[in-house]
DNA sequence: CATTCAAAGTTGCTCCTGTCAACATAGTTG
DNA sequence: CAACTATGTTGACAGGAGCAACTTTGAATG
């Protein structure tokens, strides 16, 4: 098991981005610091760095970290329909729900230019590609570059994720955010459905 | 004039800000500082004090700057063309233009907490709302209620700033960033055209 | 099994930053 | 011109990143 621990001291590395991901949620970003991090898991101050070439690489994981639970909770979402359409769907609401339910976790995912985004959100575009492959064999989506099309949907949903997270879309979902995330759904899918292909 | 010396010294709120809005933009929001902010405009280290609360207060002012100045360039955009449709288009163009020329200012303005992103982002917003107006009253956009339509464009296009920013749009974007964009615009329009509404 | 090694931690700096308090200056005002 | 207040300056302190030298401890080797 990598969670055991190991002779004097535990998993650190696990250990340690497992805490900050923890310190991060509960008190944001910015209050994480290496030394919060070490204590909390009780090491002293300058051992992380046996694990981490310096306190960005650290988020870089916890970064990474979070990309797979992201992908992972993005593909139960998908796992659980039958329909295309839906399943492209219900991929979107995880990818949004991920971001409110942890959004100070999905800020540093998003929000640092060190990180290589590609490599860790690759995962989740590609399985955002095969829902599109789907829709476009069952002829909801219009035969479109699916690069595009993909572009299109992740724009739509990262950007309410985004806004979601920084706040600002309580001006717009007055009626809730559900409901509001089901209008811009349906909207992009109009725009998308062979019928009105230009 | 604000921009005048005064005294023994200048007009140091406004220096300051323009001074970290530099930093940001040449080295990133991480390497900012307040000393360095100080420093590039001639002043003590404990300056900035007399003006700001704290460095995220000056952060703060540094992004309603940047919100300023991002309404203004979207107005501009606004005013050159006639068309109700157009109009709304060059003010998303605008809005993405923003976060390409200035990615680590429209970081400021929307990747932090603190601030309150609603005061300065209201500005902007009413603007888009003008603009959704002028279109559903030439009958170009179906007469959804005008919140959700503005939340609609609103995600799509900070999505695409956003994504834009962070380098993974070019996972997509291939043929260049306008092109993409142009396909992102057409497929929400049509979305919202009246005669594909529902 | 004793010896040696290297990985993983610990302690103790040094440097940089944010922030505060005490002091200094210069326009302002009576 | 004297007292006042806004604006700056200096100096100090605390907290955090990062580095170097020292220590443990599990493993490997003979």
């Amino acid at each position: 098991m990598a969670g055991a621990k190991r002779y004097h001291h535990g998993d650190l590395r696990a250990a340690l981005i497992r805490a900050s991901a923890e310190l991060i949620a509960e008190k944001g970003v910015e209050a994480f610091t290496l030394r919060a991090a070490a204590q909390r898991v009780g090491v002293s101050h300058a051992a992380p760095y046996r694990h981490f070439k310096d306190r960005d690489a650290l988020l870089d994981a916890v970064a990474a970290q979070g990309f797979a639970a992201h992908v992972d909770s993005v593909r139960v979402a998908v796992e659980e329909r039958d329909d295309a359409l839906e399943r492209l769907r219900a991929q979107g609401e995880a990818y949004v729900r991920f971001a409110e339910e942890r959004p100070s976790h999905f800020r540093v995912m998003f929000g640092r230019t060190s990180s290589d985004p590609e490599a860790a959100g690759v995962a989740s575009f590609s399985e955002l590609l095969a829902r599109i492959d789907e829709c476009q064999e069952a002829r909801v989506i219009a035969a479109h570059d699916r690069l595009k099309v993909a572009g299109v949907l992740w724009c739509a949903v990262h950007g309410l994720a985004e806004l979601s997270v920084s706040g600002a879309i309580e001006l717009v979902a007055e009626e809730g955010l559900p409901d509001f995330e089901k209008f811009l759904m349906d909207v992009v899918f109009r725009g998308l459905r062979p019928e009105n292909a230009k």
